[in-house]
DNA sequence: TGTACATCAGTGAACGCGCGTTCACTGATGTAC
DNA sequence: TGTACATCAGTGAACGCGCGTTCACTGATGTAC
């Protein structure tokens, strides 16, 4: 039993230690230059190895993108569970806590809410993530009155997240309705905003965004 | 007199021809494959030329694409000042204006009011046509009853545009308002749609825009 | 109308760069007896 | 405890690619007399 349990070997200790190196790496370029700044080869300059060491431990430079991405979902997911736990998972708890997780890094933000990343086509995986972080939004807008609505919303077949539990299709229609506009009203003023096309313009980006969310927190 | 009103020697209208001949070419790359696709060689092969043969015409990529982009502003602005001019000035219609047109060319929109693109500054240029867009929004705000709100908005200087038209800072407070609700919703929904980010979820994009559109044109 | 000259579009070769990726290898770390 | 072997991290050189950009040039088009 003194096997199975410790399955990590100190080998696979260090190479998940270098994997993740790699990984905060890659976020330092992305976060100053974009997406398309990622590079192997930088990298590998950054830590001291040769470029073509790094492919030990990811096989392309689409599987390290891919999973930063997968990461960023996950970030963003934890991120709103975290908030509910501690009490804050009403929209305006939600808002607040999704404008600072995408100011945080607005990179990252970019990765999961902005234009598709060229050449990258999402998993599956992702998918599912996507659909968890509209179930949180559609929790928090349960106590909205289940007045149909105008039929923006058409009932599809539910998702099973990695784990086999089923995600997306949570909630009443009113309610999928009312965080659906949490979303595109939120990312609306924030994508500007980190966009940098807000900045022209005589107005405060935290008023604006708060003011959006006070208005959706009222129903 | 006759050879002061023809500017417009064969030669230059031919060069005219070849600099936006590089233009379409070079959209058609963008459009293919982002920002990021657009390429001198690539256009020089395009069109039967050699990559020098292009410094003819721009003296480098990044003027190129910053000239790109002002036409990319300028199209939006004229595009909404048809629509107003066919009387289709209020804010339902230049709701759907301004659809119709991003799905015309998603990147072209991205350029626009995407995630800035990297290298690229921004000229003086483009926030004056930017602040026009703003002021065309604003006039068709103006039927708004100015009841002062939230401090969102607070007073600046003016810009002036290329012919010394003073721009931005049109109507009142409440109708500027408005017409920023207008922006960043209308650019929530557009924005993730055209990223693919509602393709997962069950919900008609086109309905969800002209739902979030009606309640923006109800005051 | 013809000749001499200037302008300018476009070429082809080259420079230096950085990229992703492969491959044969060295040397250290871990494992089995 | 020591030896023989397997695993695996990391190297260095190389491949092919495409990029932006410069430069000396050829040849056609336009201009001036």
């Amino acid at each position: 039993m003194g096997e199975a349990a410790s399955t990590t070997t100190p080998r696979e200790r260090y190479r998940q230690q270098v994997r993740s190196e790699i990984k905060e790496r890659a976020w330092e370029q992305i976060t100053a230059a974009g997406t398309s700044a990622l590079s192997l080869n930088g990298i590998a300059r950054l830590m001291g190895l040769s470029g073509a060491g790094l492919y030990r431990y990811f096989t392309s430079r689409d599987e390290l993108l891919t999973e930063l991405i997968h990461d960023a979902y996950q970030s963003l997911v934890g991120t709103l569970r975290t908030a509910t736990a501690q009490g804050k998972g009403d929209l305006s708890g939600l808002g607040q806590t999704l404008r600072m997780w995408a100011l945080d890094d607005p990179q990252r933000y970019f990765l999961v809410y902005g234009p598709p990343v060229p050449g990258y086509r999402g998993a599956a995986d992702v998918a599912a993530l996507a659909a968890e972080i509209m179930d949180i939004l559609t929790d928090a807008c349960a106590d909205v009155p289940d007045v149909p609505d105008a039929p923006v919303i058409t009932p599809g077949a539910p998702l099973e997240d990695g784990s086999g539990r089923s995600v997306g299709r949570a909630g009443t229609a009113s309610a999928q309705r009312l965080a659906l506009s949490f979303r595109t009203r939120l990312h609306g003023v924030l994508s500007l905003e980190l966009s940098g096309h807000l900045a022209g313009m005589e107005c405060d980006p935290a008023l604006l965004y708060q003011a959006e969310l006070d208005l959706l927190a009222a129903h």
